[in-house]
DNA sequence: CTTGACCTTCCTGTAACTGGAAGCACCAGC
DNA sequence: GCTGGTGCTTCCAGTTACAGGAAGGTCAAG
């Protein structure tokens, strides 16, 4: 099939399946007038990377991710250490922007927020830096 | 003084610092050998743009933040809708980022995690996408 | 006078695409 | 056979917010 259907099939935008065939990460067949050629197999895997990604697994990951996927005798482990990581990168993330959702949210609630110039947030930015 | 003091009193690396004045967010003076010059008032913008970046803000904001700031009739109000705007950014990530939290987190639960090939987690690629 | 630290500009690279231009392929209709 | 429209191809540029590094000028100390 073409990239379009690929495309339709996978959720991906053609561009996207496009730029992981540039940086080798799934590489199609290809038809006698150079189009790309899919086929089921190939459809499947771009829909394990589409839904990889949206995981929040960087495309570096997703290469890894998609070899243990391919590779029919890798450990589980070998997976669960790539998730494990990749959720302490995520808890990591999440209490950083608790934390400057408290700042901000505590420097929103003291501004009064009418034609006044006085502005604790900016005070806030001006001398806390 | 020279960018590399201004870099130390106001925690903004030089590289940075060069770069906002590529990009005109903070322009500093030039002395006769063409060394960049700052005074007092450029570290504490420099240092207002620093706190403002760790807080979230894009360099656009911060250019608007600086605006408002330089501005001493501005409204306080403008600047409280700004930092709502980006309140409601920061709720929507964290709402992403706990999604996948749990997602990852029941994955990897239900995954062994042994020298086994069976792996929930790529089932779950593999499959859902 | 030399050494080393600091400054300058410019170029490249990063992550993961997206948008757009120029040009070929294919199919339907006339 | 020709035309139109859609889809495919490649390549180039732009995005965000810098970081790394090269080549070369400047300055203070010894």
């Amino acid at each position: 099939m073409n990239i379009g259907d690929a495309a339709a099939r996978s959720g991906l935008p053609p561009k996207t399946i496009r730029y992981y065939e540039s940086i080798g990460l799934l590489v199609a067949d290809r038809r006698g007038n150079g189009y790309r050629d899919y086929d089921d197999a190939h459809v499947h895997k771009l829909r394990f990377l589409h839904r990889a990604r949206s995981l929040g697994f960087s495309v570096a990951e997703c290469r890894s991710l998609l070899s243990l996927y391919e590779d029919r005798g890798r450990a589980s482990a070998d997976v669960k250490r790539l998730a494990m990581t990749k959720i302490a990168d995520i808890d990591r993330k999440l209490a950083e922007l608790q934390a400057l959702r408290t700042t901000l949210g505590a420097l929103a609630a003291a501004c009064h927020g009418d034609d006044r110039p006085d502005c604790p947030i900016l005070d806030d930015l001006a001398g806390a830096g």
